[in-house]
DNA sequence: TTTGGATATATCGAAACCTGATATATATTC
DNA sequence: GAATATATATCAGGTTTCGATATATCCAAA
């Protein structure tokens, strides 16, 4: 199980958001689910990130109410904050995977002929 | 000019000692030259990275001094503090790229779909 | 000869980051 | 009605980061 570091973490938030608004608990399910398992960002790693994405205009928000089967509409539900990429958010997200893609290719020219040989 | 983290810092000195024993100041260099300037690992983020991999028993070390020419042999010349990948750091740096390239494949589960289209 | 740039190692400290624990509340299932 | 899942959020103590600073030698050019 990877603990994720802010950089990972925003190149996956944004790419999970890129298929479409989710909210901060889905997307945490999500991670772990298209993971199997290996990537674990908790809650007390995705609101901060959450926050700041949106201070960055990186995505948009809004509250939606969860209402209960044949609840009273007028009593007040559990509440849900949808997270969108915005325009600037899927720039960021081309950005931030062509920084990842140079970033791998750079470091591949250290790790040639140092692979591993298992 | 990309400012290494702990992680990848680890990973590329680690690759750099896989080629032959080398001391700070030199591992500094061919880190900006094997990555054409992009990587950057300065004294401040080397020499703790170092301290940290000698005390893990991943490095060896062993100082050397540096005569000027035709000094006096008793004059006390500059030093080095020449570092050699052990065989437990050797395997390190073995488990070290295999975490990695298993990262680069789940990262990809999560980009694939959402190349930068530029 | 002295001045400045390169070589060489090392620590400091303010800021940012990480993460388990905690808080709060609703919804669902057994 | 008790446990578990859903849902958002902060706290606090620890770690990491990195420009700035300190110290000292070596070398070449002015």
């Amino acid at each position: 199980m990877l603990n994720l570091k802010q950089d990972h973490s925003t190149l996956v938030v944004l790419s999970v958001l890129a298929d479409g608004p989710s909210y901060g608990y889905a997307i945490t399910k999500a991670i772990a689910s298209k993971s199997e398992g290996h990537f674990k960002l908790t809650a007390s790693g995705m609101y901060p990130l959450l926050t700041k994405l949106e201070k960055q205009g990186l995505v948009s928000t809004s509250w939606e109410e969860v209402k209960a089967e044949g609840a009273d509409p007028d009593a007040s539900g559990r509440k849900r904050k949808w997270y969108t990429l915005s325009p600037k958010g899927r720039k960021q997200l081309d950005k931030h995977i062509e920084a990842h893609r140079q970033m791998q290719l750079l470091l591949n020219n250290f790790l040639t002929g140092n692979e591993a040989s298992a």
